[in-house]
Formats: C-alpha cells, structure tokens, sequence
DNA sequence: CGCTGGCACTCTCGGCCATAGAGTGCCAAT
DNA sequence: ATTGGCACTCTATGGCCGAGAGTGCCAGCG
C-alpha cells in the first residue's frame, strides 16, 4: 500500500498523463490541485514511486510515465468513481428509447454508442443461447443439396446453420425431419438432447441428428458473435503505425477477441491493462469489460479496448452505464 | 494516346513504385527490361510524360511518380492480363472446395480470402434479396410485445425484422398472421405484394402488413450486408496515421461501402482511382470491385481497397478469380 | 525531522550548417 | 534523334550548439 501522499502524487501523474501523453514533470503535479508541497518534496517522492515500480522515466530529465502497476493501482484505489456526464447520460437513455428493430442491428449500434461515448474501440459479443429457449425452429431445403436449419430463440436471437443433403433426399422427407425437429426442440434450449422416441424413417432420422448436431457448436460459445465498433479510433490512439495494425489485426479475429473478453471476466477482473491482456500485440492496450444481464443472467458482455493511457474513470462509466441498460433493454421485451 | 516508349517508360514507372513505393529515376527506368535507351532520352520522355499529366515529381531532383490519371492509363492500356500465380489459384480452389457451412460464414471468410490473397482491405457485399423467392416465412412472438418476422429465401439468405405488437394481440392472433404471410409469399420474392383477398380479422390484417412492410426497406438495398476484412491491411499501406484513421472510418460505414462499390459499378468500371471514389478520405486509395453471378444474375458485389500504388494487375486477377469462383460455388447448391 | 529553495547536472529537442548524393535539365557532339 | 557530360537543385543525414525541461542532491530552515 502507498501512503497517503504517495498516492496523491500517483494520481496526479495519471490524471495528467491521461490527458496530455505526455511525461509529466514535478512543477505540474505540485501545481495539481489537491497537492500542497514544493515540487521539490515531489520529486522526491517520485523516485520512491519509481523504485516501487508504479512509475518510469523515459530518461534522465524527462517526465515521468505511468507503468502497468501505476495504471493497476489507480484504477484499483485512486479511480474517482465518477458519474457519466449529463450529456452523455442523456445519450444513452435517448439511445436505448429509441433503440428499435432487430437484436443483431441493435448490438452492432450499441458498439457505436460505446465507442462515441468514450472514443476508443467498443466490443459487443452477443447473448449466448444457453440461457434461451427455442420457439420456433424448422429445416428447410434452399437447393438440391443443401438444407437450412433455422432457429428462432426467445431472446429475438436467430441461429442457423447449413446440412448437406443426398441427392435422393425428398422434400417429403425434410418436411417430416423439420416437424420431428419442432417436436423435439421447442419450448426447450437449443442444446437439449433430442428425444428419439417415436417411430422415424432411418433418413428422416438422420437429418434430424444432423440438423442438431449443426447447433451444438453454437452452445459452445464457440460462435458467439462480436460487433466491433470505431476501429478507427485506434488509429488515433496510437502514433505508431505498426502498433495500429497489430491490435487491428486482432480485432479481426473474432475468436480471440471472445476468449480474451470471457478470460478477463472469468479472471474476475473488469480492467486488464496491457499485458493482463495475454495478448502481446495488446501490451500498449488496455481492456475493460462488463457483462450485461438479461432477466438476471449474465448472457453477454460488452467491452472498450484502448491504449493504456486510457481515461479509466469515464471508461468505466461508461461501460457499466451501457452495460446495465441495454440488459434491461433486452430483458423488457 | 502515347506513343509506344512513353507508354513502356510510364508503364515501368507505375511497376517500379509500386514495388518500391520511391519516387523513381530516369536510371532505374533505363535499366529496366524493355527499355533500351539511355537515362537521358528516358529524362526527356518523363518531362513530357509530366506535362501531359501522368507523372509527377515531389520535387525537383526526385525521381517521378505516378499521377492518378498515370494510374488510369496503366489500368487501361498497359496492365499486364497476369494470370493469379499457380499457388494462389490453389488456394482459391482449395477455400471453395472445402467452403462449407452458413452463408454469412462463408461470405465473412471470403473477405479474408480476398484480403490474403491481395494483402489489401477485401470487400463483399451479400447478394440482394431480389432474385431469390421466399421459401419460407413466419411470425414468431419473442416476447410480450414483440414479434419477429423472419424469411428464408432461395438463395440461403434469412432476412429478419422485429415488430412491435400491442400488448393486447393474442397468440392466436399472431399464428393466423404467420399463416397468412407464409401464403402470400412463400415462392415469390420477398418484395411481392401481399395479396389480401381472404377475409381476415382486422388486427391480422394489420400485423400481415406491418410485418410485410418489414422487408420493404430490405429489397431496397439498403440493407445489403457487407463484410469487410483485412482491415488491418491498410495500417500497413499508408504511413500517415491520420488516412489510416480516415480510411477505417469509411470502411466502418456499411451503408458508404455498399453505395460506393454500387456507384463505381454503375458508372461500368472496374476500378476506381483515388478521387474518381467520389469519396475525399480515399483520395490516396483505389478500388477494385466485380459482381459476381449467381445462375447467370449479378446478385452482389466483392472488391478490394488498397493504396493508388496498388498491384493492380495482381488484384484485378484476384478480384476476378474469387468472384467467378464465389458465383459458382453458390449457384451449385 | 521533514520540507524546500537552490544548484549543478543530464538529456532531449530544435535549429543551423555543411556535406553527400540523388536526380534533374540542358547542351553540344555524334 | 540519341546520348554523354555537366552544372545545378533539392533532400536527407549527421554533427554541433544552445535552450529548456526536469532531475537528484544538498544545505538550510521551520
């Protein structure tokens, strides 16, 4: 633990460096409201926060920089827990009032409230159907060879997935495997075993397990879906054009950008900076997440990916403010 | 139109910087294959080659570079017809043959197909909703006051829209509608006119329809999806951080992308060079774009976006070989 | 004893200059 | 018409210097 004023002083650094990116030197913070000493009796303190690690020095006679364990610490024990501001407050609700239409265009729009709310990149992975119970589900024959199984969940959610046919397959066929299908599924989650009880042509029977087959990797999690919102806003993150594209190409991968959010939770954490990530090409980066309920269930999890420089406090907010909301937007229905 | 050696020195000016991304001098341009004249007759022809627009010089005692309107004389009368290289075609083969699964999927996997191949940002926009016809189409109550409204068409698309209901609509109710939209436009295109001889309870009556009315703004186009990938691709091909920003943030807009690419097409070409975009953020970039065809209609469209200094003869043949091969592999089905 | 003003020191950054080199435009010779 | 030669221009690079920022330390003060 730090002392009082060591602590002060940490703050101040992070604060400022937040805003300026740039090292920040011992006049600004003794000038830093809530800070009464000389610059002086801050410089010393400021080796001793060095040599503890929380901050760095770029080199002899620069400022100094926040380090992970600077950035850890204040958003563990220093973050003021501010509130959203009124404007943005308002731009939520008005969002949320107005949000309208389909679940899918509702997630990708709520990565794009998220990410002009705190200008950094916004992450969405859509609810999971664990939790959800299908109420219509159905095959049906788009060619020859191909047949669409298609489910329709009670949280607006669609899932779907593609079986190849034999050619000598007959519509009749299909006909009878989509209602065996309903019967078996309906009213129940997507991932229930499917009762085998009554007496099935051995082809229909095969189509059916087949059909149900294709949605248990969805139960997997394996194919939760993420929006991804204001990738551009990491160009402006970072100066570096190498870095930009590296945490790009992440972003571009949808799996890793799951595991990464659902380890994080999992990790209980709702902040991982820079190497808490896990993922070296996110090491200038900082994450933070927040899971959204729907009818009291944790069903899906929406994030901000930024530089570790990144405003916590207003990120923070702002992710707990969407978070809440659009699950009760969800859960009304 | 060029004489003969202007038109070969243009053409190894846009082929060197495209590799080199330098300025290029008179000295590498004589040594190039296919030129047999001397640095100094090369000098005289840029100069002219300058004051006819084609090339450019960033300052006196640089090499040349090409200008948009050389890049356009390149495409259109000096681009070498390359064929894809022989492992590149088999990846091609090899993505299509093992391609399997959901539509989505498949048109998301694509873009990064695309976008490896060409190592540019690769676009595909889903096929239109007007070719295909319904093959299937009900209303499902998710939830109190919300129904879905979801279509499966011949071409494996699902088109969904969420309806508002009155708290008071009966279950019952919402079936009848289910039934009655599933008569009038199972088999006809989703944009049909709905038939409304039967008698049918007003509220029905209402919720046909409003749920109708659903897949109108759908048919327009409006809702073309597209699936953009490598994004990260153009972090590497501008070294200005600020049109890396201004370029993703096109890329973030669907509705810009689709237009575009429509637009660039409308107007019968093939590839579209900085400003002819029509879009001032992708003044430094270029776009490739072709339909692909499905049992013989242009049902959507794939591109790639890069730097003007893009291989074009490489992306071009790309560009065409994934949309044959796309067009083919979903009018087999 | 902790705080502070003072001070010498270190390091970066911007400007300046000189130099090297790339590439040109032009001209006279072929 | 082409070309070798040449003087010229402009950029890029590196060294140098001074200004400025910020430090660490120390001696003095309350």
């Amino acid at each position: 633990m730090l002392e009082e004023r060591k602590a002060s002083i940490l703050r101040a650094v992070v604060q400022e460096y937040i805003t300026t990116a740039q090292p920040v030197g011992s006049s600004v913070i003794a000038n830093a409201p809530g800070i009464e000493v000389s610059p002086a009796t801050v410089r010393n303190e400021m080796v001793q926060l060095e040599r503890q690690g929380y901050l760095h020095q770029p080199h002899t006679s620069a400022g100094r920089v926040p380090t992970e364990k600077g950035y850890r610490f204040f958003v563990n024990n220093l973050a003021p827990g501010r509130e959203l501001g009124a404007v943005q407050s308002d731009q939520v609700r008005a969002f949320f009032d107005h949000s309208h239409g389909e679940l899918e265009r509702l997630l990708h729009e709520t990565a794009g409230l998220l990410s002009n709310l705190t200008s950094y990149a916004a992450l969405v992975v859509s609810p999971g159907t664990r939790s959800a119970v299908v109420r219509s589900i159905q095959l049906v024959r788009v060619a020859s060879r191909t047949a669409l199984a298609v489910a329709i969940l009670s949280n607006g959610a669609i899932e779907k997935g593609t079986i190849d046919l034999e050619e000598t397959t007959t519509d009749v066929e299909v006909d009878q495997a989509s209602v065996a299908l309903a019967r078996a599924l309906t009213g129940v989650p997507l991932d229930s075993p499917v009762a085998r009880d009554e007496m099935l042509d051995a082809t229909v029977a095969r189509l059916v397990d087949t059909a149900a087959a294709v949605f248990n990797p969805v139960t997997d999690g394996d194919s939760d879906h993420v929006f991804v919102g204001g990738t551009a806003r990491m160009a402006g993150a970072f100066d570096a054009v190498e870095t930009v594209r590296e945490v790009l190409s992440i972003l571009e991968q949808q799996l890793v950008v799951v595991s990464l959010m659902r380890d994080v939770l999992d990790r209980g954490l709702s902040v991982a900076i820079g190497s808490e990530t896990g993922v070296q090409p996110l090491a200038e980066c900082a994450l933070i997440v927040a899971p959204y309920e729907v009818d009291g269930d944790k069903v899906g999890t929406i994030g901000v990916l930024g530089p570790t420089r990144m405003n916590y406090p207003q990120a923070l907010s702002a992710v707990a403010v969407v978070s809440q909301q659009l699950g009760d937007r969800l859960s009304e229905g």
